[in-house]
DNA sequence: GTAATATATTAGACAAGTCTAACTTAAATA
DNA sequence: TATTTAAGTTAGACTTGTCTAATATATTAC
């Protein structure tokens, strides 16, 4: 079992490594805001709990195990802030401090309930993977179509929030995951988006259509 | 603010003065399961927070503040539990647990959002009282009706989980709250309660309805 | 009212997590 | 390559909350 403050430890660093890649001292100080020798000693303890490959003056790896324990905490942590959204009524802007806390709470039951409520998302709303139960986790994060420009050529790959209605638009407009979509243009009004595909020469997309679709950029 | 140490340590006091009066160092020190040396230290280190009263060798008394604290935390105790019995559909036995940890977590948003989703309850299913946002609360500790037994004269005091359809039930014997009672028998098998008030001689009430009803004895 | 017992406190140690100051190693630069 | 600078570590102190052992105060019983 890990102290609250070693799962914030092995989630700093959990991040840290998908976006950087290797991961020195000095920025995982930086990212939680703890002095650098405070850092050494907990990497000491973490490698000691093989949660950690450490070595002076080496960059700092996750193993395995603390990967897995890193996901479970992310997993509980986006599973706690759709929840807060979808089914307490709160704004996005609002959850992230509630889960920063909530994402500590040792009670796996209770975080497989939310995933259940929230009938098993796989993607967040921020097109962030969501990790399973046992820390595995989908390997991409996504953006929104609705971030995309005028001329990029993106690839369809998920949807948040799939209810009927949504699943039924996209079926009437032939637009499926996979898909090679080119954005013609963007209007600068209400962001509606025109794009094209396959035979598809101009069709319009609004916004509530546009940021329920996460794409790759191509 | 307080700890979450610091907090544990004032709901203990809290619910030993409200069910044995005074409260001593052994008392609280057997509740929290912590040694009664660390307990006269923590009790002066709330004495210095203004939390409670503390003089050598006397009895342990929350001040006003420590009071209201306490309750707060009892609060989010409290709404938690009725949050994940009603709206998350867990089972009454798995919730004290989860609710221990959640009690603690610092966020006003959270504990307001569940109370409204709830109705703003005032008592929870076990008939004790839930403090509002304040920490003040409504003095008195119901038993269930179907705790009582034959022979019991009681006073209708609170109803739990005010259905539409609970309230028309009870309007439909002219029960009504303050209305005294008296249990003429229980049955065995089913715990159907046979109870006779004003000019209802004999009146059946389902171990359902009685599990509603909460009662003070006269 | 004194002895025995129960209750409470003091003193000192320990673990977790933090810090600052001083020192070491590695990297960058001239 | 030698030097400067950046990055990382060591040493030692502090805080919070815990413990045990020893001591002091109340309470109970005779």
């Amino acid at each position: 079992m890990n102290s609250l403050i070693e799962e914030n430890y092995l989630k700093a660093l959990f991040s840290l490594s998908n976006s950087k890649g290797e991961v020195n001292v000095t920025e995982l100080s930086k990212r939680l805001g703890i002095k650098m020798p405070t850092v050494t000693s907990m990497m000491k303890k973490l490698s000691k709990k093989k949660m950690v490959f450490y070595e002076s003056y080496k960059p700092l790896r996750l193993t395995d195990k603390g990967k897995k324990d890193a996901a479970i905490v992310i997993r509980k942590h986006r599973l706690t802030e759709m929840f807060l959204v979808q089914k307490m009524g709160f704004g996005w802007e609002q959850v992230h401090i509630i889960a920063e806390q909530i994402e500590h709470i040792q009670a796996p039951e209770f975080f497989e309930k939310m995933d259940e409520l929230l009938g098993f998302p796989k993607i967040d709303p921020h097109g962030s993977p969501i990790p399973d139960k046992n820390g595995k986790m989908v390997w991409k994060e996504y953006n929104k179509l609705s971030e995309c420009k005028a001329g990029d050529t993106i690839k369809l790959s998920a949807v948040i929030n799939t209810s009927g209605e949504f699943l039924k638009f996209l079926n009437s407009r032939e637009l499926y995951l996979g898909l090679k979509v080119k954005i013609k243009a963007v209007e600068p009004f209400d962001n509606t988006m025109i794009v094209s595909y396959n035979k598809h020469v101009s069709e319009t997309l609004s916004r509530t259509v546009s940021e329920r679709l996460l794409v790759e950029k191509i």
